[in-house]
DNA sequence: AGCGAGCCCTGCGCGC
DNA sequence: TGCGCGCAGGGCTCGC
C-alpha cells in the first residue's frame, strides 16, 4: 500500500492513541511478519510487554515507536499491504491479523493495535536506536536524534525539515541512471513509491527514463517542487485508497485516488494535452504517463520513439 | 556503479 | 463453478 502520505496518516493517527501507553500484551500470529526482527517471537513479545511507548516516529515509509527509557524501538515496515489498524480490545481478530499488541492508553484507556498484512511484505521488529549521522531529528513525530538500525540508511524524506535540497539535487546529478530509478532509491530521498514517483514526473514533464545526468538544475529543482507537491496533497487527502488495502488507524479510506493525473489512469485523456495516458512495464512495475507531455529528451530518444505530433489534442502546445 | 532478475507472499478480478 | 493468469502502494540480495 504505501507510500509516504499514507504512513504519515497512520504515524499521525496512531500518535495521539500510542504516546505514553503501556504494553500490556503481545499475540504473535504469523511469524514470517517478524522477519526483520532479530530473535524470537517469544523474544519480541518478552522485550516489549511492560514497556512504556514514548511516541509514533516516520521516516519515508518507516514508523516506529520508541520505548521510553531505552536504545529500544518497535519498527514497523508495510511493505504493500500492511495495515496497523487501532481495534477495542474486545473486537475480534481482522482476517490477516499477523500481530496484535495489546495497550494501556493514557487517553484511550484498553486498546488492540492490530498489524494486518495480506502480503507478508511488512514487517514488525524490535530494533536498536543508534544515533543519526546530521544530529537533527530522526523523523517526523520526535525531537529524538536515534533512529533505528534497520532504517539508518533510509536518506531524509522531501517534507522533513531537515531534508537537505542541496546534497539531495548534487547526488542527483552525480548519478548515472532513469530519474524514475532515481526517485525510488529510498537511501536518496525516501518515501516516494510507484504512485506518486509517476504523479511528480508527470507535474514535471519528465519521462520516467530521462536519464538524470541530462536534468538541469532548474528542472531537478522543479521535479523536487512537484514532489512535495504531490505528497502534501496526498496528505491532505488521508492518502490514496484503491480498495480496502490502504486505510487509516480508524478503517478509513483516503482520497487522493480521485486526484491522480497519471497512475492508474492509462487510457484516460492527459488532463493538460487531451491525449490517452499510457502504461508500459518497467522495473518489474508499471510506469504511467502522457507520451506527449513527458518525451524522452531528443539526445537519448530513438528515433523510431517520437509520438505523434500535436494535431488534434487541446493545449497543444505542451 | 548500476541494474536486471529473483525472491519474499496472498488475494482479487478477470477471461475462458 | 472452477482454474489459470495477471495484477498489486516495497525492498533486499545476488550475480554480471
Amino acid at each position: 500500500m504505501p507510500e509516504l502520505p499514507e504512513v504519515e496518516t497512520v504515524r499521525a493517527g496512531l500518535e495521539p492513541a500510542v504516546t505514553g501507553a503501556r504494553i500490556t500484551g503481545v499475540r504473535v500470529l504469523d511469524t514470517r511478519s517478524l522477519r526483520r526482527h532479530v530473535g524470537t517471537a517469544d523474544t519480541f513479545g518478552d522485550e516489549l510487554a511492560g514497556t512504556r511507548i514514548g511516541a509514533a516516529v516516520r521516516r519515508g515509509k518507516f514508523l516506529w515507536l520508541p520505548l521510553t527509557g531505552t536504545d529500544r524501538a518497535l519498527v514497523a515496515h508495510l511493505g504493500m499491504s500492511g495495515q496497523v489498524l487501532l481495534r477495542a480490545v474486545d473486537a475480534p481478530d481482522d482476517r490477516l491479523l499477523r500481530v496484535r499488541i495489546e495497550i494501556g492508553s493514557p487517553v484511550h484507556g484498553p486498546l488492540s493495535l492490530a498489524f494486518v498484512d495480506q502480503r507478508i511484505f511488512g514487517s514488525m521488529a524490535v530494533d536498536d536506536l543508534v544515533p543519526v549521522a546530521d544530529a537533527a531529528p530522526a523523523g517526523r513525530g520526535s525531537e529524538d536524534t536515534r533512529i533505528p538500525s534497520q532504517v539508518a540508511h533510509i536518506a531524509r524524506d522531501p517534507l522533513d525539515p531537515a531534508f537537505d535540497e542541496r546534497r539531495f539535487l548534487a547526488a542527483l546529478a552525480r548519478k548515472n541512471t532513469g530519474v524514475k530509478r532515481a526517485l525510488l532509491d529510498q537511501t536518496l530521498v525516501s518515501g516516494v513509491g510507484n504512485i506518486y514517483a509517476d504523479e511528480a514526473l508527470w507535474a514535471a514533464r519528465l519521462h520516467f527514463e530521462a536519464p538524470t545526468a541530462t536534468l538541469s538544475r532548474p528542472r531537478a529543482k522543479l521535479l523536487l517542487a512537484e514532489l512535495r507537491l504531490v505528497l502534501t496533497r496526498a496528505l491532505e487527502d488521508g492518502g490514496t485508497s484503491f480498495d480496502a488495502q490502504y486505510v487509516n488507524v480508524n478503517g478509513a479510506s483516503g482520497y487522493f485516488a480521485q486526484r491522480l493525473n497519471a497512475y492508474g489512469q492509462q487510457g484516460k485523456e492527459c488532463a493538460r494535452c487531451g491525449r490517452p495516458i499510457a502504461r508500459t512495464s518497467f522495473m518489474n512495475r508499471s510506469s504511467h504517463y502522457c507520451p506527449w507531455c513527458q518525451r524522452l529528451p531528443r539526445a537519448v530518444r530513438p528515433d523510431h520513439a517520437d509520438p505523434t505530433p500535436p494535431t488534434g489534442g487541446r493545449n497543444a502546445t505542451w
